[in-house]
DNA sequence: AAATATATTGGCATTGTGCCAATATATAGT
DNA sequence: ACTATATATTGGCACAATGCCAATATATTT
C-alpha cells in the first residue's frame, strides 16, 4: 500500500483493504426477558456449533453486511427470529471487548436488552427458530454454567433492568395490553425483589400518566380490579425520583 | 470447512479462520471533555488519513488486538496518547454500528467519552501526539462539519453528560484537587447551561458527602471562601433527585 | 347475613429541593 | 480606622413526591 499522503480520497478508498489490518469479531447478543407463571425468565439457546457447542447462552450472532443496515437491525432480527415479535422494547446494555472472551479471535459484542409480554408470544403460536430456545427462570439461568462471558453479560442485562426500572415505568412493556394496577406492581415487585407500598405505588403511576383508565373490570376471584391500557409516553420518560 | 457437527472443540478452532466471514470495522472513538476559561471544551484532531483528510474528527481509532487485552485498554491508551492522563473519569457511552459511516466498510464505533482537568495537563507539559489536536470549545466543535458522523457522536457524549450532570456528581472529575464550593457550581451551571441556586447546591453536595472541606481558603479578591477536595465516593454514586 | 379476601382510598410524616433574603467576611477606597 | 462593595455562607419556609399505616369499598364464599 502507498503512502496515503499522496492518494486522493477517491484512490485511497480503491485501494483500501479491509483485511489489511486484523480486526475483532463482532457480535450482538440480546437478553429477552419475560414474566412468566410471577418469575422473570429469560430466554437461552443451546448452541449448535462450536465453541461452546451444546452449552446454554444467550441468543446472538454476527453482524449480517448484507442484511442489517444498523447493528439495532441486527438485534431486531435475533429478536424476530427467536420470539416472532416486532417491536419490542429493546435497548442497548453495554459493549463487551476482550482478547480472551472468545476462543476463536479478539472479540467484542455488543449486549441488548429486551422486554416482551409472554402472552403474546404464545398466543401467536411462535415456534422457535432452528436453534434449541427455551425460557429459564433467572434464577435458574444465573445457576448454568453458560458459554462465553454470557454469565456477565446477562448480569449486566438484569442489573439494568433493575436500575432502571426503579425510575422508569420499564416493566409496562412486560404487560399485556390491558392489566390491573395490582398486576403492574407485582411486576415491579418482581424485578425490584421487594414489596412496594400500594399507595404509593398507585399514585406514582396515575399521576404520571403513563396508563390510563379504561372502563372495563378483572374479575380474579374477590373484588373486581379495574382494567388499565398503556398510555402513549415519551420513551425517556422518567419518574422525578426513584422508588 | 467441515461441518461443525463433525468435530471436537479443538479441531473446531485449529481449522477457524476468522476471514471467512465478513465482518465489520471496529473503532473507538472518544470524546474528551474539559473546562477551560469558564467553558466546555472538547478535544478534536485533525485526520491525518483518508478517508476524511485534514477534517476534524473525536480522538480514537483502531483496536490493537496485540496491546489491548479490552475495549477499556483502547479507550485509555487513546486519552494517555493524546492527553498524557492515566487515569481520569471514562465511561462508555453507546455503539453505532453502521453499514455507511464509513465508507471504507461496515463499521462498528463504541464511544467514550472522558472528563479531565484541563489544569493537570498544562501543568505536567503534555505535548500531544503525532496528529494535530486541539481543544475547542463545544460551541465551536458543533459549528464545525466533523468527519464520519462524529458530529452525531459528539452530541450523543454531550447529552449524556448533561443528563448525568443532573443526578451524579460527575462535573468534579473536572475539578482541581482543591475547589471552592462556587467553584464546583460554576461547573455544573456550565454543563447545564443554567444558573443552579447556591443555597439549593451546597446542601445537596455536602449532605451528600461527596466532597470534603479543608482548612484552607482561597482568596480570591472579597471575601475567602473554602476549599474542598474530593471524597472517596462509590462510583455509582446518585443523588435521590435530579436537578 | 357474615366472614373473607382483595381493591381502593385517606391522611399525615419525611425527605430533598426551590426560592428568597439575611448575615458574614474579605478587600479597596477615603 | 471606617465605610462601601463584592463574594461567601447561612436561615427559614414552601412545595413536591414518596413512605407509612390504616380505613373503607366491593366482590365471592360460607
Amino acid at each position: 500500500m502507498k503512502k496515503t499522503k499522496d492518494l486522493t480520497e477517491k484512490q485511497f478508498l480503491s485501494q483500501y483493504n479491509i483485511h489489511d489490518f486484523e480486526v475483532p469479531l463482532t457480535t450482538v447478543d440480546m437478553a429477552i426477558f419475560a414474566l412468566i407463571d410471577q418469575k422473570l425468565h429469560v430466554l437461552l439457546v443451546q448452541r449448535n456449533d462450536h465453541p461452546f457447542k451444546g452449552e446454554w447462552a444467550l441468543p446472538g450472532g454476527f453482524i449480517d453486511l448484507k442484511k442489517d443496515k444498523t447493528i439495532n437491525d441486527t438485534a431486531h432480527r435475533k429478536l424476530l427470529e427467536k420470539t416472532g415479535i416486532h417491536s419490542p422494547y429493546m435497548e442497548q446494555v453495554q459493549t463487551i471487548g476482550q482478547a480472551k472472551r472468545d476462543p476463536r479471535a479478539w472479540s467484542v459484542t455488543i449486549l441488548y436488552f429486551a422486554l416482551i409480554d409472554y402472552f403474546t408470544i404464545t398466543s401467536k403460536g411462535i415456534v422457535p427458530s432452528t436453534e434449541q430456545a427455551q425460557w429459564l427462570s433467572l434464577e435458574q439461568a444465573q445457576n448454568l454454567s453458560l458459554a462465553f462471558d454470557h454469565q456477565q453479560l446477562l448480569n449486566l442485562a438484569t442489573n439494568r433492568l433493575r436500575s432502571k426500572t426503579r425510575y422508569t415505568a420499564l416493566p409496562i412493556s412486560l404487560m399485556p395490553e390491558y392489566f390491573t394496577l395490582t398486576e403492574l406492581q407485582n411486576s415491579f415487585e418482581i424485578i425490584l425483589g421487594h414489596e412496594l407500598d400500594k399507595k404509593a405505588f398507585r399514585r406514582r403511576v396515575l399521576d404520571a400518566g403513563i396508563i390510563k383508565p379504561t372502563d372495563m373490570n378483572k374479575r380474579s376471584g374477590k373484588r373486581d380490579a379495574q382494567l388499565f391500557c398503556i398510555n402513549q409516553i415519551p420513551l425517556d420518560f422518567e419518574f422525578p425520583r426513584a422508588i
